[in-house]
RNA sequence: GGAGGGGUGGCAGAGUGGUCGAAUGCACCGGUCUUGAAAACCGGCGUGUCGCGAGGCACCCAGGGUUCGAAUCCCUGCCCCUCCGCCA
């Protein structure tokens, strides 16, 4: 959420910046709205005050045992009239806070104009495509020609969009996680952390899946007679950040780096008819992701540093891949700046996402009220908070499987990652 | 699943209809004293929101209700604790 008082204050250089995205602010409908609130704000306490101190004398003369009949008279209606002024403030709070909720955040300077994903600005390459002289395979040949990789079962057991994974290949997926988990937590400083893979709405809401995004989620089906509502995470970004929702962090205590291994469940409800072969999108899949929460005046140099530690993985693991920034019309709704990592993809002969990493500055924090105490005004502020994927662990094996595939049909094991296969060199 | 007991400021813990945004203690911050520290003493010390300001308003788990007035009474939900049962 943007800071309501800057909207107030200055909603033509918000609403200017938000053009960026391509998203048009009701500049009318939004002044409209405050500016009722505003008058019917101060009317409603004023009524609230005169209640008060009414009230206060009606004690105070009961206790002096004078008759209050008088004072019960003469506030009878100051009564209704609060309680229409109080019904009508709550409407229009409502829908000021619904409009408010569904402004996205505003892009960074450094976001480049654009409409679509082609509009994204390649700013690094590393590594080279290997030139194969055999015909490349995809991963979906590559795993299921040797048996460790099933489609068909798994659309058996749910349906599409899932995997079963076998053997080797199974172990390698595992590998990786633990791969990831090792490298930031020892060369990264980050802290582990497992949380719940369910969630509450108002997780959601904090770090801005709802109400927005509803139709990207699995909600479970939860007795209808509780009022709680479930949902699968989408990403362990959701658990993580809200750790710290309705929290003050100590100043001593940032900034705040935590890393999880989490499945990760998406509907992918816009998405029909794209990827629909192998596991590039899935409903279900797993996720190392990186999450920091930082002072205000850290957050850009965090998200520097955080892409580079997912970068650091692709490295380890050999693989060529090239960083976007991503434009304008392809930022999500929460961010302010967002980095892609697209690891390169032979059979696809192209860079594909494997990792996004933001900066979303207060936004969400405001949504969660998290914040961190200040030393210099001693006061609670909103803090920072950045993410980014360390990587998709499916997308990693797709890039593996492809990147090391030989003209045998095997597969090598990138060398960082054989002492977690117990030395196994090679998949076959 | 059954039976009880609870959710109050950073923590502990009073408060059961009025002058309570809330006693007290601890912690914390500032000061006095001290060579320095500790102790003692003095002062300060929740959050949000509206307002140029004085100040107002809201918040005692959440949402409704009763009342002139609710931390306090009623209803619903959520969460925690204890015991029994079941269970990886």
């Amino acid at each position: 959420m943007l800071d309501p008082k800057l909207i107030r204050s200055d909603i033509n250089t918000v609403a200017a910046a938000l053009t960026k995205r391509h998203y048009t602010l009701d500049i009318e409908a939004f002044n409209a709205l405050e500016n009722q609130r505003k008058s019917l704000q101060i009317e409603t306490e004023a009524l609230q005050a005169e209640r008060n101190s009414r009230s206060k004398n009606i004690g105070k003369a009961k206790a002096a045992g004078e008759d209050i009949a008088p004072l019960l008279a003469e506030v009878d209606d100051l009564k209704s009239k609060l309680e229409s002024a109080e019904q009508q403030l709550n409407t229009l709070q409502a829908s000021l806070d619904e409009l408010l909720q569904q402004i996205p955040n505003i892009p960074d300077a450094d976001v480049p104009e654009g409409h679509s994903e082609a509009d994204n600005v390649e700013i690094q390459r590393w590594g080279e495509p290997k030139a194969f002289d055999f015909p490349v395979r995809d991963h979906v040949d590559i795993g299921t020609s040797i048996g460790q990789l099933d489609f068909d079962v798994a659309a058996k057991l749910t349906g599409s969009r899932f995997a079963v994974m076998h053997g080797k290949i199974a172990q390698l997926h595992r590998a990786l996680i633990q791969f990831m988990l090792n490298v930031h937590t020892t060369e990264h400083g980050y802290q582990e952390v497992y949380v719940p893979f369910i969630v509450n709405k108002d997780s959601l809401f904090g770090t801005g899946q709802l109400p927005k995004f509803e139709a990207d989620l699995f909600k479970l089906n939860t007795d209808a007679e509780k009022s709680s509502e479930f949902y699968l995470i989408p990403t362990a970004e959701v658990p993580v950040t809200n750790i710290f929702r309705d929290e003050i962090i100590d100043a001593a205590q940032m900034p705040q780096r935590m890393v999880c291994h989490s499945p990760c469940f998406r509907s992918e409800a816009g998405s029909y008819g794209r990827d629909t072969r192998g596991m590039i999108r899935q409903h279900q899949f797993e996720k190392v992701e990186l999450v920091q929460f930082v002072r205000p005046d850290e957050s850009d140099g965090a998200l520097e540093q955080l892409r580079g530690h997912a970068q650091t993985i692709l490295e380890k693991l050999e693989l060529p891949y090239r960083t976007v920034i991503l434009c304008g019309g392809d930022l999500g709704f929460s961010a302010v700046k967002t980095y892609d990592l697209e690891v390169w993809l032979p059979s696809q002969d192209t860079y594909r996402e494997i990792s996004s990493c933001s900066n979303f500055r207060d936004f969400q924090a405001r949504r969660m009220k998290a914040r961190w105490r200040n030393p210099d005004t001693g006061k609670p502020e909103l803090l920072h908070t950045v993410n980014g994927s360390g990587l998709a662990v499916g997308r990693t094996l797709i890039a593996i499987l492809e990147n090391y595939q030989q003209a045998d049909g095997s597969i090598q094991i990138p060398e960082i990652l054989q002492a977690y296969m117990n030395g196994c060199e090679r998949i076959a």
